[in-house]
DNA sequence: TCTTTTTTTTCGAGCCTCGAAAAAAGTGTG
DNA sequence: CACACTTTTTTCGAGGCTCGAAAAAAAAGA
């Protein structure tokens, strides 16, 4: 069962909460804060005080310009020099890595073109290593680096530690976060791609992705990442979320994967390029069908009716069912499409909506509203970064008081 | 966001979590919940002092024969007067509710017959409310009620109060727990069966069902109770685990919702018959397929190859690829198979596990074990029953320190 | 310059948990 | 039967934490 709380838990909450409520303002005032988290003046005053004192908040001055009258609020803000997180995002063929301010200011960043597929597992993890290296190595001025965040398309366990399976390499079970802790003595996590994208639309758009939504990653392969309860949502053993190997006609269409059916072997981009170009489904998927054979089937499936508008309502349905058996379990929620396919979704939308209608995920249509953004990259890269910016506040600079080192020391003594 | 810890929550919880050992370890001694608790000695001791002096504990006398030196442990356990609760089950043409003591033990039971779907809306409302006030006056000692619980097949909302949608009744959307709260001034929960029977499996057998598992109901039709983290999962908006409403094949056989080709329309009761007697699969769904009648077509299969089998393997296919859909978000876990389906079984689990490997989940299929219990019924009350019970135990007997009283006390003086 | 207003800090009160020590309540042993 | 021993439970003081009230600080307005 779940533990006792103790009374240094009490503080340690606190202070993350402190440590939250600021990297989502902002700027905030104490007072602005004290409201925020539903804490008392002194209590603000107290944390933030011992916070400053220890460099991870700083007063900035003359920022907030009040009109008002009366003592004027003074901003408070993370101190950009407190410590730095590296972000790496690992997909097809590119390898990308940046350092990250404690503020969430970029630093620097490093990008690489490689071969992902035909690489060796050793390889792999040297180049990480190595870019990581390099781009710290440009970054002089930044804060110490007290996390690294890795997010990599494909299955990665449920402790974030390894890759178990990625579309983008042959090799299976890569203990990444081992390696690269070796490497450089910092925490490490490793995570799947479209969980982060999940991430950064909430702190993107705190509004509109709020505590319920899905983001379904619409490129080679279709991935996709939900969060619940504003807790990004992973299977037991796994990062979960494996959407497109849903099976949505048993016995249907050949898959990248091997299986027959799944929602991948109808909307992946190789699906709609086999479907486009009149092939059987059942032929051998190709790779290397690029963002821009995608984007060109969308023109001429703008254009005229014909295979290629057909491909994408084969899409749709395929998304749309897969949808629906999703809110079988979890209900209706705003969907963020990202990537490629997203570009293309005016011509897969009426046969989603359609799909979606045949199933109990029809119950709720009016919850389900769509949203694209064609950006993974970028959405990728933001979730991992944000995510280890916030391990930082809550583990870090906010640690649980550990018995075991209690026990130590008190041996020693 | 959530808000900061305030000094009198810890006590708040960590008095809900004294009093959750004492009902998970029946009569532990002050050691024994120091130790399962994590906190000292000389808090449980406090604590418990409290809770005595409430009456809502009691220290029992000459429990523990100790057999070892030393000062013997003293027994404490759940003041069964302390509080009551009632459950209450409302399935298909069955209404049934019993009076349980704060300690778990069945006071009173009342069951009655009725005809669920040619009811009003007002008849079973009716209904509820006086059997419910039968059950409690044939309940004289027992301690005050504090908590009522219903459990529904059927859909129920995200904050159970509301029954949505359900197979017993053509009424929609009945507000079951606003109508019980007026009648008894007692708060109400309206939660789904299947629910209520992984909840109860958790108390029933927590080394086999620990925090991660599945409870699948098979019969007229088919319903899911999942467990995560040891949370019964719900949807966003309603209790969610609509498994039998899963597509299993776009376009196929008619279920009784209405629409084709969910598993409950190849698994449910009437599937099985519907296969198993010859008809086509787009009949309309009959009703009143008894277990009675499933459990001779499950004879016949076991006696010669036939229909009658052939319904079972189809059966044991649907829920094979739903799963393994399922197992494609969650990972997998294990099953508990209940209700009349689950003692056909033998007859399905062949062609399930072919399904399953044919989905991600025969990834980790070593993790699917299915376990079989015939009786529903009793298992919706247990749950039904522990989860009134652990309300109690958290929100009445721990209950949060209202800043609204504070205010309106402060407004008062 | 003095008053008003608002923010922030200070200070004492009241809880809570914890560890150590004391008290309690038995068993074993001569 | 007395006394040592063992284990559980209670008591007590220390140290932390949050909170409300009061004080201090820092501006705008008159």
């Amino acid at each position: 069962m779940s533990v006792g709380i103790r009374h240094d838990d009490l503080r340690r909450r606190n202070r993350a909460m402190v440590l939250g409520a600021v990297r989502r303002a902002g700027q905030p005032s104490r007072t602005e804060i004290a409201a925020v988290t539903g804490l008392s003046n002194s209590t603000i005053s107290a944390i933030s005080a011992d916070l400053i004192a220890e460099g991870i908040l700083a007063e900035t001055k003359g920022e907030i310009a009040s009109l008002k009258r009366g003592r004027p609020q003074v901003a408070i803000a993370l101190n950009a020099k407190a410590a730095a997180v590296v972000s790496v995002v690992l997909s097809l063929d590119h390898l990308s890595a940046a350092t990250i301010g404690y503020s969430g200011e970029v630093i620097a960043q490093e990008d690489r073109r490689l071969h992902t597929l035909s690489m060796s597992e050793e390889e792999l993890l040297r180049e990480c290593v190595d870019v990581i290296r390099k781009v710290v190595a440009r970054s002089p001025n930044a804060g110490p680096v007290l996390r690294i965040g890795l997010a990599v398309q494909g299955v990665t366990d449920s402790a974030a530690r390894r890759l178990l399976w990625s579309p983008i390499t042959p090799h299976q079970d890569i203990a990444f976060a081992d390696r690269i802790e070796e490497a450089f003595a910092v925490p490490v996590s490793v995570e799947n791609d479209c969980n982060m994208i999940a991430e950064a639309l909430r702190w993107r758009d705190p509004e509109r992705y709020r505590s319920d939504f899905i983001a379904i990653l619409l490129s080679h392969g279709i991935g996709m990442g939900v969060m619940l309860k504003g807790k990004v949502f992973t299977g037991t053993h796994s990062s979960g979320g494996e959407f497109g190997h849903m099976i949505h006609r048993p016995g249907g269409a050949l898959c990248r994967c091997g299986r027959h059916g799944c929602v991948e072997a109808y909307a992946g981009n190789y699906a709609i390029w086999r479907n486009a170009n009149g092939h059987d489904e059942n032929e051998q998927p190709v790779d290397g069908i690029g963002d821009d054979d995608i984007r060109a089937i969308a023109e001429r499936a703008r254009a005229a009716e014909g295979p290629e508008r057909a491909a994408f309502r084969t899409a749709g349905e395929a998304i749309g069912y897969g949808l629906g058996n999703l809110f079988a379990l979890i209900d209706a929620a705003p969907i963020a499409l990202v990537g490629v396919g997203a570009s293309a979704f005016d011509l897969m939308e009426t046969s989603v909506r359609q799909a979606i209608a045949k199933t109990v995920g029809g119950l709720h249509s009016e919850a389900i509203s769509f949203d694209t953004e064609a950006n993974e990259m970028q959405l990728t890269r933001e979730g991992s970064t944000m995510q280890a910016l916030a391990f930082i506040d809550t583990e870090i600079f906010a640690p649980q008081t550990r018995d075991s080192e209690l026990v130590q020391s008190s041996r020693i003594a």
